[in-house]
Order: structure tokens, then sequence, then C-alpha cells
DNA sequence: GCAAAAGTGTTAACTGTACACCCATGA
DNA sequence: TCATGGGTGTACAGTTAACACTTTTGC
């Protein structure tokens, strides 16, 4: 390991839009600010942090991310450039930008990544300017600080695109699962109710799930079967894709 | 129309993807900067600059479209950031950004847009630091300078992509078009040879094409009907994009 | 026994794909 | 008359979408 000198780049900084899953609904992990005296909403921001200017732009967000969560090696994907001139444009954010920045009034873009998490693997920590970090519903977020709620939406566009076309949900779920959490993924994630015949024989002819011979224990209902998920073939599907997912 | 002050921001550019079409191949434009004693592949690089810290991104990349093609209100997408440290790793090109950047060590981050116009409509001409702007055909570019051709990759990736679910293409094409024409589009794009009886079938369906009275003429061939493209349904049609058009 | 979620098949409509011949024109 | 690309329909296979009942468990 090479230990280089970091600068921090006071132009340039990465947002992440981590994603989680609490088997019932789609949450996004969240930072509080310190409060000037603000509403809630407007403390709350993505975590993100400007660049340092010996690192790439997808370290500078595995960096970021590591630190907010203590998780490393994650699903991490680029959602592109946010660098609009009215992204600071809130007197409030304006106002915490001096107390936590050497130059304030710079032009800053951003790269906004997002990443999905199991909640139970993870360990949210605040960070230096963060007074927590903590997990929201994505659904209940109506606003948020700088431009930070258009990444959100951009973020949540692109996974709703993604989840169709690529197996990447298993990001969210924990090592075992049962059909029916991983039906509740994608109906939290797209937002709307599928059919569960119809699901279960989609999903299980991808070739990417395992049943395991353990059973939900300690419910009201009939035991679901649990299912791991096959690395493998996951893999070789991942690099294709699918085409024929549309639900 | 209010003028403002216009400083460059000397760390971030962007870069523009600009897919043309010559009813027979598909085309990016490029420049070629002046000559170090350098051999040709290394002088070609995509269009852009750095971008002022007054304008918003996508005004960056609509100016430097304009100041190159002379068009404007052209379709332009975001491909994302590029900003890997290797990026100015090419001797040519760190001795080329001695001779036009006031501060050639920089760590420049570029956004890349990619947009698609008519060649017919553009008027392609050199910037400042370009000693020519004209039409190369994509499949035969091997190499660029910086980063340039995983840029170029990516945008041909996004383009591929977008093409089987939004009705974009019609960006390349003249006016009117015989769906000869069109076909071949699609083949230029994707790579691949289309069946001409499902392609007709399928892109008539989706209610963009309105058929002319007229013909082609001085043909040595049973002459085509040209169409135009309906703008009323390709905007419904571009809000929702369409599922089913897997070639 | 009852509430709650698991698990299971069939059918009809639609979509994708493969495929071959005649037509109108210029040379 | 020949070479060239325009224009057309059908049949098979695969996929989507809608739909209802029985099973197993905890309480």
């Amino acid at each position: 390991m090479i230990k280089k000198k970091q600068q921090l780049n006071p132009y340039i900084s990465v947002d992440c839009v981590i994603f989680g899953f609490d088997s019932d609904r789609l949450k996004v992990l969240l930072i509080e600010r310190e409060d000037h005296s603000l509403n809630t909403e407007s403390t709350l921001a993505l975590p993100g942090d400007l660049i340092n200017n010996e690192e790439n732009l997808n370290e500078s967000a595995n960096r970021v991310l590591k630190e907010l969560t203590g998780l490393k090696n994650i699903y991490l994907k680029q959602i592109g450039a946010f660098g609009d001139l009215n992204r600071i444009s809130k007197k409030d954010d304006k106002a915490w930008l001096q107390t936590v920045r050497t130059n304030p009034e710079a032009r800053v873009i951003t790269i906004a990544y997002y990443s999905l998490v199991k909640i139970s693997d993870s360990n949210p920590k605040a960070s230096s300017f963060a007074t927590s970090a903590k997990w929201y519903n994505v659904e209940e977020i109506k606003a948020l600080a700088f431009d930070h709620y258009d990444i959100l939406r951009a973020a949540l566009s692109q996974l709703r695109n993604e989840i169709i076309h690529q197996p990447v949900g298993f990001n969210l779920m924990p090592k075992m699962f049962t059909l029916g959490q991983l039906q509740k993924m994608y109906e939290a994630i797209l937002n709307k109710k599928l059919d569960k015949r119809n699901f279960r024989r989609k999903i299980l002819k991808l070739n990417i799930l395992d049943a395991t011979q353990e059973k939900e224990t300690g419910v009201s209902h009939k035991p679901a079967q649990y299912f791991v998920f096959n690395k493998k073939n996951y893999n070789s599907l991942a690099d294709t894709g699918f085409n024929n997912f549309g639900f």
C-alpha cells in the first residue's frame, strides 16, 4: 500500500445515495448537519464530501461510503454530475458551508453515486460534520439540502431501471431470504404490487437462486423456504443482463 | 438577455460525443489538435473545453456544441463524469496541455455529453485550438487523446441502450427519409443486421411516422416512399418510452 | 378454528422471429 | 433484361398477465 499526500479538491465533491431495504420499505441513508436553527427537512443531506486530488472518483465515493457506513467492496455506480448554479441557492445551505468549508463560495460540482447495502451488515456512524447518519424511508423524503433531492430522484430512477435489467437487488438482501421478502423488495423499489405466482416463476427461471433446506421459524403462517443467491450464475448473468424481466 | 462576466473554471471541462449518420455509417465529430509531431490517432480528440463558472453544465455543453457545429437546441444528454487520475497520462497529451491551458498541471474532471445531429444541417468548424473538426466513422476509431476513447465507448453504449427504449434516432435523420434509411441507421448504431419485415412492422406500430405522398427519384430500383416523423406522437412516446423494442 | 402468508398451474393474448417472393425503376 | 432495393404475410415459439385454492403454522 502506497501512502500519498492527500489534498482536498475544493471544487469537486462526491455524494452517495445509499439505499437499503428493511424487509418492508426502501430506505436511504442520510446525515443530519449541525443545526442552524433550521427545520429538520433542510438539515438532512446525502452523505458526501470533497474529493481528494490523489484519488480516482470511484475511490472517493468508496472512501466516503466506508467512512460513513463502515462498508467496503460494495456495489457502487455513478449516477452523473450535478453542477447547476442554483444547487447552492438555499440560505441555510450557504450558511452551513461557511462553517465547514475553507472556500465556502467556490462553485462545487458534485459527482453522485448510488449504492445498495444490506442494512443488517451496515453500521452507519456520523462523520465529522454530520451529527447523525440514519436510515429514512425513501417515499417520505420530500426535500433535502442543496440539490440532493434531485440526486435522490435520479438515483431512484436509475435503480428502477437497473433492477429490471440486472440482478442487482441481492445487494440489498440478507444472505438468506424468502421469495416473499425478495418480492417485497421489488415492490418497494418499483412502488407497485406484483403478482406472486408470476414473480416466483420469473425470478426462479433466472437460475440465480439456490433453495436451502431451511425454513422460517416463529411465524404464524406456513413457514417459507429460505433461498440463497448463486454468485456464479449471478455473475454470468450480470455481464449480459436480461431482456425479459419487465414487471 | 443578461450578460455576465464569464470566467473559465480550470478544473472542470465538458466533452461532447457528437454522433451523426451519413445514410450509411455512424459518425462522430472529432477535432484535430495542433501537431506536436505525433501520430494522427493521438491528435484526434472529442470537442470539449473548460466550463465557465457562470453557466450550468448543460449550458456549457450546449455552448461548446454550438461553437463547434453551429447547431443549437440539439438533443443532448449527459453520459457522466470522467475523472480518473490517469486520464492525462499520455506524454503527448501533457505536452499539448502546456500549450493551451493556463494551469496545465491541474487535475481536470470532465463531464461528458453525447448528442445526435443531422449531418446535413451541421456546419462543423474548427475552434481556437482545433485545426480541424470532421466526421469520422465510429467503428474505425481505435484510439483518441486523453480518456476520450473510453468516453466514446460509454456514449456508444448509452446510445445503443437508448435507441431501443426511446425514439431518439430521428435526431440523426433528415426531415424526410425512407424506412430503408431508418433501418440502416438502427443497424449502424446497433452494429447488426435487422430483418426488414419485422423492422417495418415494429417501427410503424409506434405511430411516430407519417407517410408522405413523395417517393424517391433517380434510384435504379423501386422508389421508396418518404416518411416524416410525427412530433406530437413522438413527444408523448418519448415521455414514457417503450418496453418492447428489443431488436 | 381462524388469521396470515406460502405455495402451486392453466389459459388467452401478445410479441418475437424466421422466412420468400413479386414490384418498380435506371442502366 | 438485369440488378437493385422496396414492399408485403404467415406460422411457430416464447412471454406476459390474469386468476383461486390448498397448506402450514401460531395464537
